[in-house]
DNA sequence: AATGAGATGTTATATTGTTACATCTTTAAA
DNA sequence: TTTAAAGATGTAACAATATAACATCTCATT
C-alpha cells in the first residue's frame, strides 16, 4: 500500500493552490474563457481547503473582501468553473470542491468523511466501467454520473468518531 | 436482451402501488414501526408514478386530500420511510422515489432520465464491488454511497430530444 | 469611437429544508 | 384504570440554497 492520499496528510496546501489556478489559468486560455478577477478569486476561495464550501461561505468571504457581492454572483462563477470542469458540486452536500484533474475529461467518484468533511476526488474506472455496462444493460444513455461515497477517511477511522 | 424494465413500459401501475404498501405494511410490521396514515399516504403519493416528486409536491397534494399540513409534517414522513428504506431521496433532484427492493439491504444505482424524469433503480453488485475496491485502496471507510446517473432512457433516446 | 457579446450589479423571489415548542395518541407500566 | 413516558403530529417561524429578471458595465473587435 502507498501512503495517503494528499488530502489526507500534512502538506504544503498552499502548492495546491497555486497548481490549481495556475491549472485554470491554462485551461482558460485554451480555450478562450476569460478566468475574471471574481472567477479566479471564488475558485480560490473553493481551494482554501480540501473541505468543500457551500456558496453562501464563498459570499461570506467575498463580503469580508469587501466584495458587495449577492448570490448571483457567486452562483455564476461557480457555474462557470463548473463548466470549465475547475470546481464540481457535492449534490449531497450542496456544496462545492476543487477539481483536482483540471482539463481531464473524467467520471469521478467523491469519498467524503462525515467526521472532518475532507473530500477525495478519484477516477476509478472500473467503477465507471461497471456503471456503463450497468446503463447499457438497460438501454440508457448515460451523461453525467455522479458517485458520492460518506464514511470515514483514514484520519478519522483511525479515532472512535467524536459524536 | 430481455425486454425493458417496468417503469419503461406500459404497465399495470396500480399493482407497483399496491406492491409498494403491502411490502411496507409487513416491514413495518417486523419492525414494530407505526405505517400511520400520514407516513402511508405519503409512501402512496410518491409511488404514484416512477417520476420523484418533490416535498413540496407531496405537500400540495396532502393539501389537495383537505389535509392541513405543513412542510416538517411531510418532511418527517419522508425521513420515516427512508429510514425503513421504503424511498430513497435523489440528490440530484432534490427529490423521493419509492424504493423498489424494500426491505432488502442494498447499494443501488438511479438512472435518471432527463428527458421524461423517469427513475430505474438497480443493484448492482459490480459497481459496488468496485466502489468498495476503491474506497479501500484510500483506506476510506465508506457508510452511505450515492450513485445517480442522469440520460436518457431507451424511450427518450429512440426520438429527438425535444428542446 | 461604435457596436455587440459577455460579464457583473441589483432587487426580489422561489425552492428546499429545519428549529422549536405545543399538543395529541398510543403503549405499557403501576 | 389511571398514569406516565415515548412517539407522533400540529403550528409558526425561519434558515439555507438557488434562480429570475432586468439594468449596467467592460472589453474585444470593428
Amino acid at each position: 500500500m502507498s501512503s495517503s492520499a494528499i488530502p489526507y496528510r500534512p502538506h504544503n496546501h498552499s502548492a495546491c493552490v497555486h497548481q490549481a489556478l495556475s491549472d485554470a489559468r491554462s485551461v482558460c486560455q485554451r480555450q478562450n474563457a476569460r478566468l475574471t478577477p471574481i472567477r479566479e478569486r471564488v475558485l480560490e476561495l473553493i481551494w482554501q481547503s480540501h473541505k468543500p464550501l457551500g456558496a453562501y461561505d464563498v459570499l461570506a468571504v467575498l463580503a469580508e473582501d469587501g466584495h458587495n457581492a449577492a448570490p448571483p454572483t457567486v452562483y455564476r462563477a461557480l457555474d462557470f468553473l463548473q463548466q470549465y470542469g475547475l470546481v464540481h458540486r457535492i449534490a449531497s452536500l450542496n456544496a462545492f470542491t476543487g477539481c483536482t484533474h483540471a482539463g481531464e475529461h473524467h467520471t469521478c467518484l467523491f469519498l467524503i468523511c462525515r467526521a472532518c468533511r475532507t473530500v477525495l476526488e478519484l477516477t476509478a474506472p472500473a467503477v465507471s466501467d461497471a456503471v456503463a455496462k450497468a446503463s447499457q444493460a438497460e438501454a440508457f444513455t448515460p451523461e453525467e454520473t455522479i458517485i458520492e461515497i460518506a464514511g470515514l477517511c483514514p484520519n478519522c477511522s483511525s479515532e472512535p468518531t467524536h459524536e
